[in-house]
DNA sequence: TTATGGTGAATGCATTTGCATGTTTATATG
DNA sequence: CATATAAACATGCAAATGCATTCACCATAA
């Protein structure tokens, strides 16, 4: 887990081609403009904000003593998936994890009796991953620490309207 | 660099207690609430599109041949330090880095030729990071495959007032 | 001055990730 | 049907990260 980034210095490469003899008047669409500052800062904050309360978030569960947090993550897909369970490619999909790492986090979290592997009836090749009584007993535990974590470092300093706002910006940043 | 999360479906834990008797009236501050179904559906947004946005960008400068975002934010740190360079813990302040993955890049960074390492004149157990001529180079070369995945992925899909209002919003969650 | 504790940085070892490839079964095509 | 291609999952090996410890030097105070 890199991440982070500053690269205010280096914007003054920019700005010069098309914005230069300005094509397009008043409505030049974005896609044509150059990074802005205000763009470039933005990033900046996003990376590096984002970074920040995952390591707080994480480091708060690791002091209580609970594995990271895609281990919820696999889990509580699991349990929403309910008794049909999810197949191994279906939870990589919704976790956005390369093949290999969920092939190993299930690993573990079958070592751990967490989640359940079982042979997948319809297709030869696949399996059926359930969770286990220990796992939906560990995302109760975890929640509590969690959801303090959330709060605090999260939640508690933005007000009812930059909740929604926010929300609805990183929204336009899904595709 | 795993991240993600979802767990809406646990916020019915929640939502019991000092809600309940709500000791507070209509000003009852944020820090005793519990979260919100929305607080926690920001959360997720924001773990989850930084994540992506962060796979989208690597990926891009990886296609390019480049090497990892960290040593770009690396080499810049140096370039903004100027001619004095940067301490070792310096830049592991500045880049949020666990002083021996610090200490590990750093060593990737010289190995590489982009970065000078000179035991430090002040002090006899530290150390002066320089960026090199080469580091320079890999800047100038980076930064437009950088510059277009960053616009592609992220500025290019909100609008000034967005950019505007989401910089200030993460600007309320650095501490 | 010399103990003593603290800071800056490196490193051995275990765990995790990345990458390429392998194995098995399913599906498509002639 | 036979064969080729693709999908689902695993795995060997290299690189990166986390953790604990170590080493060297600095600062301070008896």
């Amino acid at each position: 887990m890199h991440l982070h980034v500053y690269m205010y210095a280096n914007a003054f490469i920019v700005n010069v081609d098309a914005t230069a003899l300005n094509l397009y008047g008043a409505h030049m669409p974005k896609s044509v403009e150059n990074l802005s500052d205000d763009d470039i800062a933005a990033w900046a904050r996003l990376v590096r904000v984002s970074q920040t309360l995952l390591m707080q978030v994480e480091t708060g569960l690791k002091a209580a003593g609970f594995p990271p947090l895609p281990w919820y993550d696999a889990l509580l897909e699991l349990k929403r998936a309910g008794a049909g369970g999810l197949r191994p490619f279906q939870l990589q999909e919704r976790m956005l994890l390369a093949q290999y790492n969920l092939s190993r986090l299930v690993d573990r979290l079958v070592a751990s009796g967490y989640v359940a592997r079982l042979p997948s009836t319809e297709d030869g090749r696949g399996q059926i991953l359930n969770i286990t009584k220990e796992g939906r007993a560990l995302l109760r535990r975890m929640w509590p620490t969690y959801r303090a974590e959330i709060q605090a470092h999260f939640a508690e300093r933005l007000n009812k309207r930059e909740i929604r706002d926010l929300g609805n910006i990183l929204g336009k940043l899904r595709e």
